[in-house]
DNA sequence: AATACGATTTGATATGATTACAAATTTACA
DNA sequence: TGTAAATTTGTAATCATATCAAATCGTATT
């Protein structure tokens, strides 16, 4: 949960392994998988099913929109302080159905990506 | 493509295979993963990373939002008709990134689902 | 109609994330 | 300190998806 917290990139469980395993020897993938859907549950993490390849961590529970980019991979957070339309999604009802969470996800190409994209079409 | 347009159930490839295996005896699943990930490229269906466990397809790539029932796992779509404001995040803008495709998914349980809970409660 | 050749489809196999589960370890408390 | 419950671990299973060479198909040409 610290890791999760002070480490606002948005870990796939691979990642947080990599990451806590010189500090925490013992530490196995299966404690990792465990803890996070336990968290999930219990609404402390988000879980962030943006990509399709594997399932990202988010600590940051308030409510906010992600941007991940196609070519790095990159998640972006979207607070409601630079998007303000993304608070009137977190309330959104539909019908008589019990909505409990709402995700909303841009793909596409980063600033930075698309910087490096340029270059390399003037490169030839 | 026919399958996708015609059933609006957003099918996992497994469904598809299943459905379509009666009447294409020899059609394999690479073929329906390589037929999807076409269509999704070309922009003629959209991939749904709403669940962690597969990818639904969908062939209505007109704007719309989706709610996924978390108990029978029927995704419902939500049209800006019944919700105005997801006709708002059609035109999302994020800083001087390049958003290719936005995705509004809700989850929750379904309307049919609360009841059935409702009936197993009074029933203890 | 037969041939040739590129494009598509197939199926067997590989991969990689996630889960299941029993054994090992740790923790809490008597 | 001893013991049971709770947690953690590692191995093996599962399952969706990707890889890739072989098989098949479509079409144009003779």
């Amino acid at each position: 949960m610290k890791y999760l917290l002070t480490h606002k990139t948005h870990p796939t469980v691979e990642e947080i392994y990599d990451a806590l395993h010189d500090e925490i020897a013992t530490l196995s993938k299966t404690t990792i998988y465990n803890t996070l859907k336990l968290f999930v549950e219990k609404g402390a993490a988000a879980q962030l099913n943006i990509e399709d390849k594997c399932v990202h961590f988010d600590g940051d529970i308030s409510t906010h929109a992600h941007f991940m980019c196609q070519r790095c991979g990159t998640i972006y957070d979207i607070f409601p302080s630079k998007m303000p339309i993304i608070e009137d999604f977190a309330s959104l009802q539909f019908g008589a159905h019990n909505v409990q969470n709402v995700q909303l996800n841009l793909i596409g190409i980063c600033e930075r990506c698309m910087k490096n994209k340029n270059k390399e079409s003037k490169q030839k």
